[in-house]
DNA sequence: CGATAAAGTGCTATTTATTGCTCTTTATAG
DNA sequence: CTATAAAGAGCAATAAATAGCACTTTATCG
């Protein structure tokens, strides 16, 4: 996944559950200044930050190989 | 995947494609130290260093939701 | 239009990641 | 045991992430 794409996907997974940036940063124990950042595509957010904004969305942060046609 | 799978899972992809820390750092623009302090599990990389190693080790950084029963 | 809520931004202090250098530790091979 | 290669760690400078505060922008509603 780009940059981008884990940007939208954080950003749409929170509109789906309906949770505000406020919230989520609240939750999370992530400063809403740095959740705000990242979502607006400023940041270069640490791995720890990452998971702690994915795990509040039931979602989690990881690794896969890429070109495996068989991985579908 | 947990903080320690996800080192895990570089050190292993490393190993298989048989490429020392020094040159992973090469490749991938990556400092040695910044590579050797978060295989060694004392990093908190960003999400741009955790993206430039696993492009290098023909893999990439994703978002997948969690607690779906049949995402396999 | 004005009011409200949510998101985005400038400024800035503090913390921390990144990096190179050097040194130590731990295999592995001769 | 010695030599070599790879990995790990202390130290320190620099760059960057985090975070709070206040302000602006945007969208929605009455």
């Amino acid at each position: 996944m780009h940059y981008t794409e884990l940007i939208k996907t954080i950003k749409d997974r929170r509109e789906v559950l309906q949770v505000t940036q406020e919230t989520l940063a609240e939750l999370s124990g992530v400063g809403l200044r740095t959740l705000k950042q990242f979502e607006s595509g400023k940041g270069n957010p640490t791995l720890l930050t990452l998971q702690k904004i994915a795990e509040v969305l039931g979602m989690e942060v990881s690794l896969k190989l890429k070109n495996i046609s068989g991985s579908k």
